[in-house]
DNA sequence: ACCTGAACACCGTTCAAGT
DNA sequence: ACCTGAACACCGTTCAAGT
């Protein structure tokens, strides 16, 4: 990283590099360490110098955002809503855990930024063109961005919100202590439960991908069904 | 607050006088108004005497968090599994409102707390009561967690997040600009097609109560379905 | 032994002095 | 006109000096 900025030191600085630069820092070295003196040093430029190209760290996270919300794919041409829906969702997905910053840097945000309302804008007119109503589309959308605990269960993973360390090896295992068994009896069964892995071990012994995919399909499952009878919120199946 | 400060000032500090003092700073003035020193002020107290009953912040917030998941009620005497993991969904989505700071706190802390663990220890409890499989009760738990967008776009309410200004009346509607209204015109529609409210309006015209037992009913609809099938992960149904 | 003021190593951002 | 060093108003936390 000291010799990328010694490579850069002379080229202009622009927004975009300043942008870049930021996501590489809140990747490389986790959120905590984005501060604009960290990330003027990154760039071999003295801190000032990235006022010019954006107005405060919050619009600073504001284009990190939309840098990232950018590398989602775009809608496959296809006109099965099922299937690019969840596929917009897998790709959304694997952009969230390439930049584990980023999930709660938007939650944390309290407008959507431009290219997120263009993101959500395009999901639901996958919708539409699936033949929802604006009414059912409008609730979907809503139920995608619902999280029934309060929080995200797969964010409770240290080796995701920290900076990686350079290295590319997974934590060793976190055991799950006798003690804490004892407490939680359904947690320790439940993570021992985990049929796709052997150990008696929490949050590694979990197939993030596998149970990501798990409540994606029940959710496609059942809005589909919505769908198909035709539902309005005038008209509730209950 | 400066009175009740006045009252307290003699009485002995005690952790959990901290706790809750630092609580009730962040429902008022918003959790970015929290540091070490605002909270030894509001309690008419020297900042180092803080860390007498906490080791740092990171401690003071996990403290908070516990205090918070204390709140959500305790699980109903019923056998009926959904009708005991709905309402406590729902008492736990009420302690989040009155809490506005306390979702995105527990998701940038990258431990579940104990009282977060009992917590989820005993919805867990509810489903095998109900005859789940901890197979099933598993990736369950895990799709309760999950957000299909990498966000709750509940969040994405100012008047959410940022501390209540005394005062209880909601924020003037914000206006859905024409000018976004062209750009991203499958969300206006949907915007407007609120049945439940009448004006053309983002976040304030959607009843967020009823999106969230939206999703949370297709979820428990979805989970009662493969529960009655016996679904387990080596036979999934797709 | 306990308490606490001053100090340290950081922040984001303003502003005036330099070119 | 542009750039930037110093300064301001904050942080969390350490530590040594006071009682």
């Amino acid at each position: 990283m000291a010799e990328q900025a010694e490579t850069l030191r002379r080229t202009p600085l622009s927004r975009d590099r300043v942008l870049r630069a930021a996501v590489t820092l809140a990747d490389e070295a986790g959120i905590e360490s984005l501060s604009m003196r960290n990330l003027a040093q990154d760039l071999g430029v003295v801190p000032m110098a990235l006022y010019k190209h954006v107005a405060n760290k919050d619009e600073l996270l504001d284009g990190m955002i939309d840098m990232v919300v950018g590398e989602i794919d775009p809608p496959a041409p296809d006109t099965d809503w099922k299937r690019v829906t969840r596929e917009r969702i897998l790709s959304a997905r694997k952009v969230l855990l390439r930049h584990p910053w980023a999930a709660i840097a938007i939650e944390s945000r309290n407008e959507a930024t431009p290219a997120l309302l263009g993101h959500l804008n395009s999901m639901v007119g996958t919708l539409r063109e699936g033949g929802f109503s604006t009414d059912l589309a409008h609730h979907v959308m809503h139920a995608m961005g619902s999280r029934m605990l309060g929080f995200s269960q797969e964010l409770f993973d240290a080796s995701r919100r920290a900076g990686r360390s350079g290295t590319t090896e997974p934590d060793p295992p976190a055991a799950f202590p006798a003690e804490a068994a004892a407490q939680f009896p359904h947690l320790a069964a439940i993570a021992t439960a985990a049929s796709h892995d052997d150990t008696s071990v929490v949050g590694q012994g979990c197939d993030d991908q596998f149970e990501f995919e798990f409540a994606l399909d029940l959710l496609l499952d059942g809005i589909e069904r919505l769908h198909q009878q035709g539902w309005t919120s005038s008209r509730p199946p209950r």
